[in-house]
Parts: C-alpha cells; structure tokens; sequence
DNA sequence: TTCTCAAATCAAATATTTTTGATATGAGGT
DNA sequence: ACCTCATATCAAAAATATTTGATTTGAGAA
C-alpha cells in the first residue's frame, strides 16, 4: 500500500546538509551561475555539481542552461510540493489506534 | 546574521531516511510504545533508540515515559515549526539580486 | 575542424551515518 | 536489599554520503 519512502526521503535530503541549505539561501536572492556559487561557497567545482544534482532530484531546484553557463533557481512547484508532503508526514490520521504495549495484549498499563 | 545551518538540518534529518519515515507513518496512527515500533519495523532496540533520538532532536517526535515503557508521537508543535520553517528556505527574497556569472562583471549575457 | 571553458562523471579517499552486540542506567516489583 | 525488564549508551563494524582530483562531455567561438 503506502508508497515509496525512498522518493519521500529524497525530497527532504535537499533541507538536512548544511551545505544546501546555504545554496538555497543563495537562491532565495535569485537565480544564481554554477560559478557565483562555486565563489560564495568555497567549494569545488566537482562537489557543487554534486550538490545541485541532489538539489534537482528532490523538485526544490530547477536550472536553465544559458550558453554555456547553468542558472539555479528555486523551483516555486517542487517547494510547494515539499510544503505540502512535509504536512501530510506530520498530520495524525482521522482514525487513531488506541496506545498499546506489546505486553498490553488485554491489560493496558493505567 | 543568517542562523545555524547545523539547526535547521537537524530538522529535516527527521524526513530524509527511510526508517524515520515508516515511524512517522506509524505514529501518524496515534501515540506508540517502543517495543511496537521494535516489532512492526523488524529493527534492533539500539538501533530504534537512535532513531528515536534523532526524531526527538528534531522536534518532530515527543515521548512520554509510563512506568517502565515510554510511549512515542507526533509533536504538534514541532510538526508546524517544520512546516513554518521549510516555506521559509524556499521562499524568494522580496529583494531579488540580478542575475550574473562571475565573468559578467559589467556585462550580462544576453 | 580545432580550441576553450563550464559542467558532469568517474574512481579513490575521507567523513559521516547507521547497524550491531555488549554493557550501563533507571524504574517497578518482590 | 534484590531481581527483572525497557531504554540509553558505548565501541566496533558496516553502509552511505561527501570531497577531491582527473577525465569526459558538450556548447560556443575561431
């Protein structure tokens, strides 16, 4: 039934590296060259490639190719996506099981 | 200026591994013991403790101890903490930075 | 065609996360 | 006091993630 934890994670890998998320505060600016955050983020050419890469897999970013140069930007649908799955993940089910133990079979703990 | 990053990604370790989310989804369905979560995840008690840790870090979880067991769920409050937080990294900056590449000093490429 | 340069890819090294098994802690019951 | 059991913690192993440097790919310019 329930579906693919997998895709579900790999949204929300975007949010949980330090690194990104210094991206994304990057792009909340604008879109941004390869080369601009290469220089703000002192990193390696190979490593951001890596990064935006896991960037566009989760939906939070999209890019432009420009010549020779890719531009970055936040993607307003994969956010609201992310926004909207990250709600459904936290919010209790209309129907609740009762609290028990594995021990509790008949006998509840109170 | 701009906080923690270590912060923030501490909150979305919560969503971006697989076990995390079938506890989640577990505790979607009201609160839960810990041996529960042991049976229905075929997962070594360490190895749940340590989830469990990382979900309460996050906010996302909260436990409450009942004589020898302590039961586990969802926090309301760290639920839309996340939320709040997750619409603010992907929201654009009312002031937006033109688009440039670090060779476009003075000219754009279009 | 060739040259140049930006980005992707690869493989190896490094760092971090997760699992496992053992032990420690702490609460409840006897 | 003890014993029992649920959970936390520790250290080592295993599995993943990230970085680094080299190479490849592909687009634009000559």
């Amino acid at each position: 039934m329930s579906v693919s934890y997998e895709v579900h994670a790999k949204v929300f890998k975007a949010f949980c590296d330090e690194k990104r998320l210094r991206i994304l505060e990057l792009l909340r600016d604008g879109e941004k060259c390869a080369c601009i955050l290469i220089e703000s983020l002192e990193i390696g050419q190979s490593a951001l490639s890596y990064h935006m890469k896991i960037l566009s897999d989760s939906g939070i970013v999209e890019s432009r190719p420009e010549g020779k140069w890719i531009y970055y930007s936040i993607s307003e649908r994969g956010s609201i996506f992310a926004q909207n799955l990250l709600k459904e993940l936290t919010t209790p089910n209309p129907v609740q099981s009762p609290p028990t133990c594995c021990l509790d079979i008949d006998s509840h703990p109170e």
